[in-house]
DNA sequence: CGTATTGTTGAGTGAGATCAAAACCAGTGG
DNA sequence: CCACTGGTTTTGATCTCACTCAACAATACG
């Protein structure tokens, strides 16, 4: 995902819904697809997006010739993975002022990584009805629980853009730790391994 | 994980805990856990177990030589994300009885995948806390969904031994859709193109 | 301007939480 | 052999957070 915004959602047969993850420029998305015969899950687009795709049949090549890139996507998939971890933990045992707050934060973090953050602002293309999908509740009651994030002056929202006021609050509020995020990029070991185990890969495609 | 179970969870400062998955015979744990700096979540036996261990320093190694070898790694990462993400849908839009059922399906289905279940009936070497922490409900709550679920015959406890008696309506109640799992190993394109490629990689160490 | 979609607020309800107390079930140690 | 302990399961009673239903405002749209 080169620019915009996506969620990736799983439904249930009588229509209820859940937002498994927003997919944020810079991410990837629907790359170990490939190696599965069905999708599990659906995926839909929030603004207009620009991506850059990957041929699925390169991917087997990718692994054979580019196992730095490899690596680097599986760590990839892992980060994913710690992030749908963390809102299984909100979800299930997060209070819905609690879930919110902590959703808020994690989008101002990773937004703010790719440059989409500045000073605690940020657009959020989303309906009330994605936000409760993405948290376990429902519409009224998020938008209740915005209200209730505005009137302690924690955020402020003005159309589609959010404004974080007090982050430190916030993410007290959210019991926000961003040891999940992985915002270390990938650790030195990796890059040493990698550069020291003989290697006839080039530059990545 | 050779034999055993355990489960990995993540918990909030002030007590509160969600296991993120259960660990059951075939599966692989921490593999990526590797390329991060540090760990996001813990993990706890709940029987005595036997484990496979990975030199973590040759991780990188793996990626540079077997790179079939990394790819079933990379596709093992994939479901148990995809596991996660179907767990998050329970948690987040499924009544407590659905849960309940849903999950009871899922062991069984992967318990059944390894050989440890045997005409619906399996070991269940957990405590009601624990579901309580898988399901996000209270240990009270999932004590009287149980007794319910009891109560209609779908299933059938004593003691540790968990008897499903009827799987499909079981399945029913839980909306138990087995796309998720995956349970079609590697596919063939995966093989072929492995295969087809070229590589200098002998067998698996 | 109608029509849809989304956001907002009030009122009443309910699924699941919390609190409390028994019952049960290994150990385990006297 | 039995009392005692700590963990787990079970059940009852009460409460509350979040849901549902319903109406209306605001905004966007063709």
């Amino acid at each position: 995902m080169r620019d915009g915004w996506a969620i990736r959602h799983k439904a249930l047969p009588d229509g209820r819904r859940q937002v498994v993850n927003f997919v944020l420029p810079g991410d990837i998305i629907g790359f170990y697809c490939n190696l599965f015969e069905t999708a599990d899950h659906g995926v839909t687009t929030l603004t207009s997006v620009e991506v850059a795709s990957f041929a699925p049949d390169r991917i087997f090549e990718l692994f054979k010739r580019f196992p730095r890139l490899a690596a680097a996507l599986a760590w990839s998939g892992a980060k994913e993975e710690a992030i749908i971890a963390e809102r299984l933990l909100s979800v299930g045992r997060r209070t819905a002022l609690e879930r919110t707050a902590h959703l808020i934060v994690e989008l101002l973090k990773r937004l703010s990584l790719v440059g989409l953050a500045d000073g605690g602002r940020f657009i959020l293309p989303v309906t009330q009805e994605i936000l409760a999908d993405a948290l376990g509740l429902s519409i009224v009651h998020i938008n209740r629980t915005l209200r209730r994030l505005r009137d302690i002056g924690l955020i402020e929202v003005a159309g589609q853009q959010i404004t974080v006021n007090d982050d430190k609050q916030l993410s007290s509020v959210g019991q926000f730790d961003e040891l999940y995020l992985h915002l270390i990029r990938a650790p030195k070991r990796l890059e040493h391994a990698l550069d020291q185990a003989p290697d006839r890969s080039r530059a990545m495609p």
